[in-house]
DNA sequence: CTGCATCCCTGGAGATACTG
DNA sequence: CAGTATCTCCAGGGATGCAG
């Protein structure tokens, strides 16, 4: 088969049973295998600002290459959270904007910048303490 | 040096100088280091119902190996999320749990359970058209 | 401009064996 | 029980070159 290495990855399988309660990761991997990847937030960051063309995105990520942009963007228009549109003028013009869906997980990642914002001082702090109380875990 | 392979991991440099309004990835980085990391989860929410002992958490969680679990909590408790306590006992026995800050983040884990609940099916059904008009993208 | 194909290399993670 | 120490493997991801 030999799948080429810019394929979609996707979720390799269902780990998650969904039933006991005391267990509510119900689906919860498959949002976190997007909210958890870098690249996704960020491109889902920034496509909240508007719709955006391919060359924009990578360099508003700043830092993505274009394997890494071509994988998420494709993830992402897989999961139904953004729209891929090609216009077939000469040189080929791509656009991606969120879905409804996508825009939906905006608020997450807004309420997760929030959180991150409210305790990254605290949590700076406790790594610094951490740090100087276990010297022995040398870091880095 | 020769860092052992379990020493705390963390993150490598911050990425983000934390400044233009329309990147609001100040801190996020941060967050979705821990939140969307696999374990890390799993474990917040394992100790959101209450302590938890190494055991139990391995038991628990299912899947995690020593390892991951050790570098995890470790993670987790340099963050300040959780606490870890050791009583001095014959058999050694250590207890988790969440601080005040951890037990925040579990709400926002539960934000994203919800989401991922409510869109599942429509995930879902979006990666199964995918695949079909996407035949070429030969994933598996 | 947008994207695909390769090469290549590092770090994340599992398995296993040992210790206070 | 609760880790620690190694070894190993492989997928994630960067760099580069080619193509529609």
């Amino acid at each position: 088969m030999s799948p080429t290495h810019t394929d979609v990855p996707m979720a390799p399988a269902e780990l998650d049973p969904c039933g006991m309660p005391d267990h509510p990761d119900c689906g919860i991997r498959d949002v976190l295998d997007r909210v958890g990847d870098k690249w996704s937030v960020l491109v889902v960051v920034e496509l909240a600002s508007g719709p955006r063309r391919f060359g924009e995105l990578q360099r508003a990520v700043d830092g993505i290459s274009q394997r890494m942009l071509t994988l998420t963007v494709r993830r992402l228009e897989r999961d139904g959270l953004v729209t891929r549109t090609v216009y077939p003028t000469v040189p080929a013009q791509v656009d991606y904007r969120l879905t409804d869906t996508g825009a939906s997980l905006t608020h997450l990642v807004k309420a997760l910048a929030d959180w991150s914002l409210r305790h990254r001082e605290a949590i700076a702090a406790s790594r610094h303490l951490y740090d100087q109380t276990h010297p022995d875990h040398d870091i880095r």
